[in-house]
DNA sequence: CCTCTTTATTCAACGATGTTGAAATAGCTT
DNA sequence: AAGCTATTTCAACATCGTTGAATAAAGAGG
């Protein structure tokens, strides 16, 4: 909460609270119902401010995407590239479940802010560390991070919590696609965990599948986790 | 167009022409520039019947999701599992391309219509054909799923199209961010087509080197294609 | 200490939005 | 023809994002 009527007309340094009172507001309210009234009003301060600081709702929750860019910390660069793309992919998760409403903001605003730069230049050196050729990287990193920020995204949404099917109409539809009905049980009992350790599993391998040479000795060192 | 002052009163039947109405108007006006008013206008009709058809704005959005949904063909049964992922994959880029404002919807209603049941019928029937065990598939489903949608998403929102850095100040940044510096020239000359590729290829390789022996005969038989 | 300038905040107002309830209308059934 | 029901419209409401003028605070220069 920024102090009212007190020391009013300094310059920038409290952004950050406003950025931070605005992240509360859209986990409150969600995405949808987050408007700049109650979260002015949440923060103590005018929605005309939060326009003045941040141009636009827009503006605001650009701000927002980049301050949850702030959760992604850089791993210990003497790690393999494989355990520093796991660790970024974990803090993309980690943020996805503190903040699930506001996550999505970040597929919305991909690579618009100054601290995704940051969170690229790691990626990449993984990318470099792993042994591709600098024309190979650009397409593999941008396809490894949507699909870390769609399948964060999935998770945030909620999409793997509930059962599956509701409606009448949709159990009807269901007598008549066989896997689907099959695999409902274990569609039940899916965790979260095992979805995220699969995409990175397959994401990784898939690189040294593709990319390395099979002997690649990285590749041995450090074996992508097979299952059981 | 619905005709006005015209047979009003009959039943449902055009609620597919509100949609597409609906539909185009979110690629002229954007997604966050699409109201009901607007919407309304250009199909003919009042905002009370769009909220009477669909309950919402939400609903009507739904509506749209499941519309989208329709692009996607049932590849033929016949292909490897590997080609019919990468045909729905590439049917979900196609709709991706061709409605890129409302795309972000599908991740927004993720498995919330009825027509993606039997989109997720095809997915996972691919998965069994691939090999994998009842246990393993919800996982590699959702992952595979999230990760391709993530990726249309973000092609569909042009991540790839503009000049990556804008901002003097993320000029200044980039200096001090080695490799991607170095990764300009490569990151500006990447094509939309070598990403998907890239992404597909690698959780089809990855999938196959996860859960499948090496010496699997359709590995063999239809191999992940390799870049040269 | 006063004044001037710059920066920050508030207030009132505008047009547009999603949604609602009552009223009106068209088609179907009897 | 009359009644019924499904559909559409209209008017109204509260709320939204944004703007421009007014105001207050902080810093600079004398």
């Amino acid at each position: 909460m920024v102090k009212k009527n007190h020391r009013r007309g300094q310059r920038g340094l409290i952004e950050a609270d406003l950025v931070e009172g605005a992240l509360l507001e859209i986990e409150r309210n969600g995405l949808d119902g987050f408007s700049m009234r109650c979260a002015a009003r949440a923060i103590g301060c005018d929605a005309a401010t939060l326009i003045y600081h941040f141009g636009s709702k827009e503006g605001l929750e650009r701000a927002v995407s980049d301050r949850l860019h702030g959760e992604i910390k850089a791993p210990a660069r003497r790690l393999p590239w494989q355990k520093r793309l796991i660790a970024l992919a974990r803090h993309y998760r980690r943020a996805a479940q503190k903040y699930p409403e506001a996550f999505p903001l970040l597929l919305r605003f991909w690579s618009s802010g100054p601290r995704d730069l940051s969170v690229a230049e790691i990626w990449n050196e993984a990318l470099v560390d792993a042994g591709l050729s600098d024309t190979d990287i650009p397409a593999v990193s941008f396809a490894t991070y949507a699909a870390i920020l769609g399948l964060c995204t999935g998770e945030a949404r909620g999409m793997l919590g509930r059962p599956a099917m509701l409606t009448d109409a949709e159990a009807n539809k269901l007598t008549q696609l066989p896997i689907s009905q099959r695999l409902v049980p274990h569609f039940e009992r899916l965790r979260a965990d095992a979805v995220f350790e699969a995409a990175v599993t397959l994401l990784i391998s898939g690189i040294e599948a593709t990319y390395l040479q099979r002997t690649n000795e990285l590749s041995q060192k450090y074996p992508s986790s097979r299952k059981h």
